[in-house]
DNA sequence: CTGAAAGCGCTTACAG
DNA sequence: CTGAAAGCGCTTACAG
């Protein structure tokens, strides 16, 4: 057996009695041989056991065949789910995906992002979860091919993939209203940022329709952890009225509310009903079950992904925006409010005379 | 301003007036110039804009700086939390992570794999979630620089990061005949899988303590999938004795068996305990609360991590084998069966005369 | 210490 | 159609 040098291009040809070019078009499907020619070359790559080196073809090719997937942290099921989805779909395309946390930290995001311009990555899905000062804005729009997800970065030169945010708070509210809450609170991350600003439209919007207005002492901008759900609610038990109904605007959110609550021995939904937003793995089989708006994860990624490979298949522009339908999924931790009479059961009773 | 061409390593050197080589050193840190060059240079990267191409050190130095993370589907909480953790700990040291979804099948993992001959990966870690028939041995054995995380694939040379997997089995099954528990059910995934045999192991070990022994009719395999969990639990109930407690070797099983208790309107614990496998995040707030055996999910990914980056530094070997600790999180899901004095009252009656 | 030159292993415009 | 040769943009052994 012969020393275990790494077999290449050359070998290969050589072995086949034909230049590197044949072998590399051979290889690479871009030329019909004639059949005796083609059959000597993959003899031959089969004798040598040889296989191309991605590195070599990357630094020809211009190319690295991987984009980024930079976010908060990958542990979260949300992500994780995005990321799932967005795997699957650029897998199909000969890509792979390379995960990134950024742990919310702006100098890391900006060091992943860097890694496009490095050419380590051919492109990258981005997700962020704070107010952007312009840094990340500036960093996007220089080193391009980015698609921005679920999280808008305001001035971005970059294609979108966008929930429905205002829907999704608006349907939302107009449940709990019509579950016969009035005092309902709105817990949500940032102020600044386009989802809380969207779903803050959307529960503003369904009060108004009900004819009540937003209480600023039921809202509560905070951030995107479940601390801060925890928070948010001991803010507003301390406050001169308390919420029957709380709408969060994540949940890991919601999820922090159910534990401040469990603590705080208030019983839900009995005396606090809680909808969350996002609708991750398992939430079905919380205590309560969590009602929530369900954003279509794996729309999201799957999406996210093809509008990223359309970019840089050039097929894509930059200023798509896309948005993912949201849907109510009804369970568990909603239910009128213990002292009010909802409409639910004022049509029953209407319906049915007594109800017993 | 001049052309957009991309700024290379020699347009810099031309700018500083010294040679690339000067400047590589320079830029890798693997010099020391004097001063007033030093900063000529750093000028001249400053004024261009220059950024090293990272394709072109990948080819020169051999290697990509990306590890891959292969793994059945990265959407699972238990997997990306591992991700995760092994994320943070490669990015110390400068590596990247790329999440390969395997979905187990064995031709994806093959095919994830060779990209560590490609030249693309410097290494991966990796999980697999079905026996392995000899392919996957052969495969890593091959390639070489993989680490096989949580789940063992028989006769690979490489360095293995498990769970203490008999531990677990033992004190879960321990906890429960303490309840009083004496029909305990086993729900396992692929009967050949390392992690079902040493958790059986402990299963049947801490029934032998008490003078129990297995019974073949309570004990099920399976796959490591939900749907596996629930189809354990109407095989259970179809058969002859119901069992009052079940461990589940997965938290993705107990789940399933969780989902289906409420199809059959079975009270948990009441009716039947049931204990998880890994503990993934939120468990604690299910209904009832999981009681699990937790596995150290981040020392998994963070260890598994570290023993790659070693391996591929060389101060590791293949034949390192670590575990790392389970510890029981005592929740709601366990309860004395309803039929049975448990021990625990038992002692309560001794201690305390009448319990109220 | 410093730099000219070869080399990493492919792809592809270009000429025959 | 086919292949010799240049090029991708770095790193590094080697000679000065």
């Amino acid at each position: 057996m012969p020393g275990r040098r790494k077999i290449t291009l050359k070998d290969v040809a050589a072995a086949a009695g034909v230049s590197p070019t044949a072998v590399s078009r051979h290889v690479n499907g871009r030329i019909d041989l004639p059949a005796e020619t083609a059959e000597r070359i993959d003899s031959a790559i089969r004798r040598l056991n040889y296989r191309p080196n991605a590195r070599a073809r990357h630094l020809a090719m211009g190319s690295t065949r991987t984009l980024g997937f930079i976010t908060t942290d990958i542990g979260y099921p949300f992500f994780a789910a995005i990321a799932s989805a967005a795997e699957e779909e650029v897998a199909k395309s000969g890509f792979s995906l390379a995960v990134f946390n950024s742990r919310n930290h702006v100098d890391r995001e900006l060091l992943f992002l860097s890694k496009i311009e490095d050419g380590q990555l051919d492109g990258a899905l981005f997700m962020t979860n704070h107010v952007d000062d312009g840094t990340l804005r500036d960093a996007i729009n220089h080193c391009g091919k980015v698609v921005v997800l679920d999280e808008d970065v305001p001035g971005a030169k970059a294609p979108r993939i966008f929930v429905d945010n205002e829907a999704g708070g608006l349907i939302a509210t107009r449940h709990l209203i019509a579950q016969g809450h009035r005092r309902i609170a709105f817990v949500s991350g940032p102020e600044g940022m386009t989802s809380s600003c969207e779903r803050f439209s959307g529960f503003r919007a369904a009060l108004g329709e009900a004819g009540l207005v937003v209480d600023p002492d039921l809202v509560c901008f905070g951030v995107y952890e479940e601390a801060s759900g925890s928070e948010a609610f001991q803010q507003l038990w301390r406050g001169p009225i308390h919420p029957t109904a709380i709408l969060a605007t994540a949940d890991l959110l919601a999820i922090g509310i159910l534990r401040a609550t469990r603590a705080a021995k208030i019983k839900t939904p009995r005396e606090l009903s809680v909808i969350g937003f996002d609708d991750m793995l398992h939430m079905d089989l919380l205590d309560p079950p969590l009602t929530a708006v369900r954003q279509s994860i794996h729309e999201l990624g799957r999406r996210g992904a093809r509008v990223l490979l359309d970019l840089l298949a050039g097929t894509a522009d930059t200023d798509v925006i896309e948005r993912v339908p949201v849907e109510l999924i009804l369970r568990g931790s909603v239910a009128p409010p213990k002292s009010a009479v909802g409409p639910a059961r004022l049509v029953k009773l209407a319906a049915g005379g007594e109800p017993r």
